[in-house]
DNA sequence: ATAATGTCTATCTAACTAGTAGGGATAAGC
DNA sequence: GCTTATCCCTACTAGTTAGATAGACATTAT
């Protein structure tokens, strides 16, 4: 199960990524209309930011809006920011890579190679789709790279 | 990541079907031979016993055997036993089904949609991969149901 | 009887989750 | 230039979980 703070951090991002462009919207509007405690998600939304992911306006009429757009931002990068590596194993992380205490050989461990599978498997739909994907309800194509469907 | 248990039961579980048919193995010789607190590995033997999966002779000579054929013991049956569920949001599981307070419509929630997908890719290779496969380094086919290799 | 095993229950510490609290900084509007 | 609404920052707390450790009891081969 993904923590809570992560769920909200998605909700909080696909409501402001649904504002109209350059509108921005504050903690309190998206705390009420997502019953998030306040002060909790004015901490998220602050990572968010420290990870330049969100822009903010203080005072009057301030606010938070997207500093990258959605179609660039996955759901394993968000993830991570929240929840640490992903990876099920610190073996199997990039950015977090450690042998295990009591690793013979990771070539042949079993355990490394069967969660390296299920790893690879939820990774590719985690770091390929976004917020923007989501929202619009994209199509998701086993295939990464593979234009399913193209507007235009 | 997975916990230290998890980790352990795996190890262990892969220890004790590798065994000659029959032959026991301790819970003492797994501790050594893996680097795993012993008490600790007892705790965990023991919720294997309880679940069906392994079965143990007490006394001189005594020790743990596979119960069931390790071809019929899926990672995700043994991860489940330890981690609980293993769906990213309690709406995706099926055992542990639970509806977010805040959730407006499940068929909508573009946040269960897309994890949804993540959780589908991941379950595909953990309920389907035994230790029987772990073991005999079987090869991972995608479409499950399809005989990628077949024996005799 | 003894020793080696599994079985059971209780306890402990550190870290983590999910908040709560209380300000301080900044900007808009009157 | 005061007030108010917002974001910014840090500290704190209660409850839960992870990862063991400990000790006694039950069973069995020798």
């Amino acid at each position: 199960m993904i923590s809570n703070k992560a769920k909200y951090a998605f909700r909080a991002l696909l409501a402001i990524a649904s504002q109209p462009e350059g509108e921005a919207l504050t903690s309190a509007e998206i705390a009420r209309t997502h019953s998030i405690p306040h002060k909790f998600l004015e901490q998220i939304l602050l990572d968010l930011k420290k990870a330049g992911i969100l822009d903010s306006r203080r005072g009057k009429s301030g606010g938070y809006v997207m500093l990258r757009p959605a179609d660039t931002i996955s759901f394993g990068e968000v993830l991570r920011l929240f929840e640490g590596p992903l990876a099920p194993l610190p073996c199997l992380s990039r950015n977090a890579y450690r042998r295990c205490e009591d690793c013979v050989s990771e070539a042949t461990c079993e355990i490394r190679r069967e969660f390296g599978r299920a790893y690879d498997a939820s990774r590719q739909v985690l770091d390929s789709r976004t917020l923007g994907d989501a929202l619009h309800n994209n199509p998701y194509g086993v295939e990464p790279g593979h234009e399913v469907r193209r507007a235009g």
